[in-house]
DNA sequence: AACTATTTATAAGA
DNA sequence: TTCTTATAAATAGTT
């Protein structure tokens, strides 16, 4: 998708790196509710950059991982 | 995407569901392996079905979540 | 942060 | 049920 085909490989230029990650993050996590909502299923997703920010996402019967998001992150590390 | 625009609420009808729990689910997976290797991040992804069928990926520096994708997906439980 | 040309994902259908 | 196709959606490069 977009203007040019992109290969799957690191993105060396760091700006781009960085937007391209900040936009596909936002796709992956709706695209991942979109799933649980529809067909009905549990779903985690769990997200760290290259610079070590955590951005996670937790859909459905919330209470095999406890019941607070951060404590579900937690268990993860 | 697809022939007709879709509302994302539960799909009612059995079969459907399914069939589109399997394309998306191969989707989501794609993608999320696409997150990582671009932007060189750390990407976990954990999906129970509704029949409680368990599919995992994870990308990444796997030493935070042990060596073996079913320890990983065993200290999600 | 918005736009838009394209690629990609996918809802129906075969 | 695997393959095809029309269309919606995501997004790479641009402004």
């Amino acid at each position: 998708m977009g203007k040019k085909k992109v290969e799957i490989k690191r993105i060396e230029n760091k700006s781009t790196r960085q937007i391209t990650f900040s936009k596909r993050r936002k796709g992956l996590m709706k695209k991942a509710r979109e799933l649980s909502v529809l067909c009905d299923a549990k779903v985690a997703l769990v997200i760290f950059s290259s610079t070590g920010k955590l951005f996670e996402l937790s859909d459905g019967d919330r209470s095999v991982c406890g019941t607070s998001k951060v404590g579900f992150c937690s268990n993860l590390i």
